[in-house]
DNA sequence: TTGTGTTTTATTGCCTCC
DNA sequence: GGAGGCAATAAAACACAA
């Protein structure tokens, strides 16, 4: 005999009818209409109406066995029976009736009770374990669920992940094709504008000073460097030789043979740039655009420091995603 | 046959609701 | 405070490989 929370249990198929024992009344009821005494004749007769056909099987735990009231107390001496599992037909019975509605009402339970030839606690019981039972299951379906989506995600960012690393180096071969295009048409465009109408804004040495002092790049390649460019051919005022072959665009030969009349120019223009310069703080200006362009293209490719750094902003971020299952 | 893992039935203790 | 639900757990029943 076992208590709990002034609750009273038999063993499973012994039931003790004392009423000081006896503390949750609806339990008290059910032993009573579960007791032989009060339910001795039961039959199965509600259950074929319900599902139709049933076994004629006496169920185990039916009170449907001849049992006297000695019995009943030869149950309180001797030890109760060990219990017995359902009959498949009370099973299914009970999965038909849980399949309707998973709570049990008192009504509900003592007429499937009477229906299976249990004892209404039992049933109870048996509907407290089935709804347990029930939300395990749900828990791994959604569990599943959850997993499969995760699945679909990961395969989704994983094709994103390798679709945008096939873009970056689209951009990057077709960076360095419009590089090459644009250094070809610069030198082009310097060979008939400088040469042919003798036109230059200001001489090398001041361009690549303004680069030194520009905003605009933070490292000067190192081939382009100005001291590179000044080592050989400058006098001591900095003036660029004429016959020394400076490349403000490194590597490229067409420009080689004009460099000696672009260094050439007049400083007049010089002065005048650098009260500009220092009207507005801005070296970059002050350059032709294709000189940046070039100088810019050694070493960070043909960006604007806010392009390039945009640029590298837009790949790193992604880059920081992290990804790892979620349940491990 | 037996050891072991799984399933089913039942109990216990706690909690919420009325 | 009683009734009933639920989580945790015990223990019997069952399945199955060795």
């Amino acid at each position: 005999m076992m208590m709990s929370g002034g609750r009273m249990y038999g063993g499973p198929n012994v039931l003790v009818m004392g009423n000081e024992n006896i503390s949750r009344s609806a339990d008290a009821l059910e032993a009573l209409l579960s007791s032989p005494v009060f339910n001795g004749s039961r039959s199965v007769a509600n259950l074929e109406e319900v599902i139709g056909n049933v076994s004629k099987r006496p169920f185990y735990n039916s009170f449907d066995q001849e049992e006297t009231g000695d019995e009943d107390l030869d149950d309180c001496i001797h030890p109760p029976e060990k219990k017995r599992r359902l009959t498949a037909d009370q099973v299914q019975f009970l999965e038909r009736s849980f399949e309707i509605e998973n709570k049990l009402e008192p009504e509900r339970k003592i007429q499937l009770a009477k229906d299976l030839g249990l004892q209404p606690r039992q049933v109870a019981v048996w509907f407290q374990n089935r709804r347990a039972r029930w939300k395990t299951k749900q828990l791994e379906r959604d569990y599943d669920i959850l997993k499969s989506r995760y699945e679909n995600l990961r395969v989704d960012y994983d094709s994103l992940l390798k679709e945008k690393d096939k873009l970056r180096a689209e951009v990057t071969f077709l960076t360095g094709k419009l590089h090459s295009k644009d250094c070809d048409l610069e030198a082009q465009t310097k060979d008939s504008e400088y040469v042919d109408k003798k036109v230059f804004p200001q001489p090398a040495s001041q361009c690549v000073e303004k680069f030194e002092r520009g905003t605009s790049i933070k490292d000067t390649p190192p081939s382009c460097k100005h001291e590179d460019l000044l080592s050989s051919g400058t006098d001591s005022s900095g003036v660029l030789d004429e016959d020394s072959p400076h490349h403000v665009d490194c590597g490229h030969s067409s420009l080689d043979h004009v460099n000696s009349h672009l260094f050439e120019a007049d400083q007049s223009d010089l002065s005048h740039a650098d009260e500009e310069e220092e009207e507005e703080g801005m070296s970059e200006k002050l350059l032709p655009q294709t000189y940046t362009y070039h100088l810019l293209k050694v070493e960070d490719g043909p960006y604007p420091d806010a392009s390039i750094a945009s640029y590298n902003e837009m790949f790193a971020m992604e880059d920081q995603v992290p990804l790892g299952p979620w349940w491990d």
